[in-house]
DNA sequence: TCTCATGGTATCTTTTAGTATACTATAGCA
DNA sequence: TGCTATAGTATACTAAAAGATACCATGAGA
């Protein structure tokens, strides 16, 4: 197949998996299913209250997850990934697949350059 | 298979086809094969000079791209994906393909709050 | 001698993404 | 009465990405 660049949809896609957060949060939900949103913060070290939630707003908005809100105090609000956004799964993994054997691909290119540095006894 | 969130390398492929460019710069380096700078510019309309020459530094420091120098004058550079960058046409192509059926859904989407407004009749 | 083409760099401004921190509502419990 | 937990919002800030614009080297040709 020849993706012709002018019809190209692959920002359409990038641009849900962009962002600090959002494929960890993906790769959270599809492990464990259903999630609240504390159990998602903690999840996730690092992340500012408003940054998950706007991450997750931004995926609800595409459809991508559902949130579904229990009206008792304290609040309860779980968050699960839509069928529809369970078709993102394989890019997620030919993604992870190719970022782990790049991983190693730099790895050795490290290598090589660290034994010409050595060799060449500077 | 699970993609375990911790050790997640999704971000690394993510690093790099993100950028605004980068998608539709690999799109015609796979399409046509060598271009040129100046033909790069001129298939990816609205790029400057140097968001095109940073883009392809970054995927040549990624291997992704092999930037060759002609000596004359005016200069002659020709950009190619390498083999390893090949590597990425799968994904590129998930993600088109995934794109494709997204814009179908927004529209679906659309069409149906449409609908709801009309019979509503507000 | 002037101009053009190519493939850049340098500098500055604007836009967008992300961070830090404070604040809110309210039922249940001590 | 005051404290806790949950799922947020509001405001101000910083950093990074992108854009606009000007500049440069040089050989060929008019």
């Amino acid at each position: 197949m020849t993706i012709e660049p002018d019809l190209c949809k692959v920002e359409d896609a990038l641009g849900i998996l962009v962002g600090k957060w959002k494929p960890i949060i993906l790769l959270h939900l599809l492990k464990d299913g259903t999630k609240r949103f504390s159990d998602l913060k903690r999840s996730v070290p690092g992340i500012t209250q408003k940054m998950l939630t706007k991450q997750l707003r931004e995926l609800e908005e595409e459809d991508i997850i559902k949130r579904v809100v229990y009206p008792q105090v304290p609040p309860k609000v779980e968050y699960s990934i839509t069928e529809y956004g369970m078709s993102l799964q394989p890019i997620l993994e030919a993604m992870h697949e190719w970022g782990t054997r790049h991983t190693l691909h730099k790895q050795q290119k490290n290598n090589y350059k660290a034994l010409k540095t050595v060799s060449s006894d500077e």
